[in-house]
DNA sequence: TATGAATGAGGGTTCATTCAT
DNA sequence: GATGAATGAACCCTCATTCAT
């Protein structure tokens, strides 16, 4: 009796080839033979390549993003912008301590894909960060003509920066940026 | 007599290629087949198709920026904000009149290939962004702790929301973008 | 249902080809045309051509070496030097009537990759000369210091002598050419 | 004003490299780079690689044998079978102490080619091998029937077991297995 | 569901040879 | 004689995809 179904199998085994080789390098030979099961299996639940890389983006996505707005409900901050800061340094800290995740998500990966993803998994039911986000506009009384416009800049802005910082294309430490990061965001917050 | 020198028609059929196809699906085939020229050519002047894409993304990316500085020394713009500004929608126009562009920049593009490119370019000693930012805070009399962390996010900040907001990813045109963007930009150089 | 295996079907046409064209003229398009399979099918038994040779040299060299002995098993030669001769005259008969095989045994192909070749086939264990020959020494009290030496040197000899014979670079029968041969070899196993 | 012709470069440039890469491993643009000559130069003096090759196995070999020949008439040396075993040894010592020597006149050379080479240096008038080995057996009075199929039995008992010995494919040293091959040089001149 | 042998288009690359200058 | 840019056929090899079992 197997623990785990096949699909679930490839999922595992794509997400460990993923990270350690990145999406061009790793074949769909390479999934099927850590999954142990035969190349036409891999047919029957999965388009090509591509496919099982957007299911595992949008499933890591989500996880880190709720971990953090998880461990943000423990605590007690409750000035908006220092929430905020609290969830972008949480997901800056997992991403430093497993930086092979960006192997998988952004090396050998076309921009343009990413973002198909990435607008996939904003729209996610799934996904808290939006309602937060709305949320604590609202309840902090800040003022924004268009917070989603603003939303929108935060992460970009925080996404294109920090991978720099990680993937040490600039040679500055997270902490020593973080600073600098956190000021932005706050001035991104006023109006 | 010919008029082009078969490497350079190599490079302008890349070129076109590479607006179109995007790198990936471009292929030293349909390269030569574009120039004209036989396939043992291409490999007389370039090393792989990563070498040819090199040299082009230099080539460009100096035409817009040093483009975009010229047009600025015809202006009477002062204020070093604004001069930054100016530079900045300068090079937006210039890719919203050409989107291709980015898909011979970013799409199928590591980014972290292109990293290594970008601060080659960066580094160029043609490209004057670097000198022309760090006159402008001494002569404005900016106060920045360390300004070419500055540079670096303004520069990230720009090119991540911009190109989301130029392949249309976001549902928001370059003019209502605009302003955001203006205003991010100036507050990042308060100090 | 097919009678013979692809993998076979790739040998013999491997086989024929070396035969015909020798080894560095035969390409593995060839090979697959031949034996009418996809160029992929190749390289799902076989590395290279390298690899396809190797096994077959020693398939076919067991197979003659072996059928020598057997042959000799249903004589009553009882001497020792005069078995030896029976088998070397076995294998120039072999050879003489199916001389093609050495373009694909010798020609182009570099002398030392046979030769590597070479001690693997006499290292392989279903092969029966070694210990045939060295039983005959003891069998017969031939008093050799190293007796290993002595087969080095009967091998080479006969190999090198034999094969300019037979490829006619020297304008001498194999018929003529054996008394001598023979008288060689009764020699060398004097002490 | 130049020392050696072109011709010559090129003769010279391709012995260095194929004593050091091989044969098939050196190309023709190999050769002109060396030789600091232009490509088409090359067929304005040979046809082919093998061509220049076939040149160069028989400038060197004549220079060999006669070199060893020369050697031998500074000796007292004037019993037949000891001349002959002197000029087996100088051989043998010169290439094993220059054996890149091998990899250009057998290693990644098909055996039929240098056996076309080989006749064609056997007759060659500038070779005194032949007349010294009849000139030899008449003085010694050794009666051999027909003395060129000794001769030839001799080239290549000695060819085979060196080359195996030198290229260590045995694993017996040069020093260790003289006493044999002097022992059977000696048997085959024996009537 | 599951298998894995078989496919074959298509990729990158090499290099002997030619020929206009 | 001398050049070297240009050629293009030929090669090896990969791998996503199919399909009979």
């Amino acid at each position: 009796m197997e623990e785990k179904s096949k699909r679930e199998r490839l999922l595992i085994s794509a997400y460990k080839l993923f990270k350690t080789k990145g999406l061009n390098k790793t074949t769909i030979q390479d999934i099927v033979d850590d999954a142990k099961v035969a190349k036409g299996t891999f047919y029957l639940y999965f388009n090509d390549k591509y496919s099982i890389q957007e299911e595992l983006i949008i499933e890591k996505s989500k996880e880190i993003f709720n971990n953090a707005l998880d461990k943000l409900s423990n605590t007690k901050i409750d000035s908006f912008d220092k929430q905020l800061i609290f969830v972008v340094d949480y997901i800056i800290d997992y991403i430093q301590n497993e930086p092979e995740i960006l192997n998988f998500i952004t090396k050998d990966l076309s921009l343009s894909l990413y973002q198909d993803k990435f607008t996939k998994l904003i729209e996610n039911d799934d996904l808290k960060i939006y309602d937060m986000f709305m949320k604590g506009i609202k309840d902090n009384n800040i003022k924004l003509k268009r917070p989603e416009i603003t939303l929108f800049m935060i992460i970009e802005f925080v996404s294109a920066t920090c991978f720099s910082v990680i993937t040490k294309r600039i040679s500055l430490s997270v902490e020593e940026y973080k600073p600098y990061l956190h000021s932005v965001i706050k001035k991104m917050l006023e109006n």
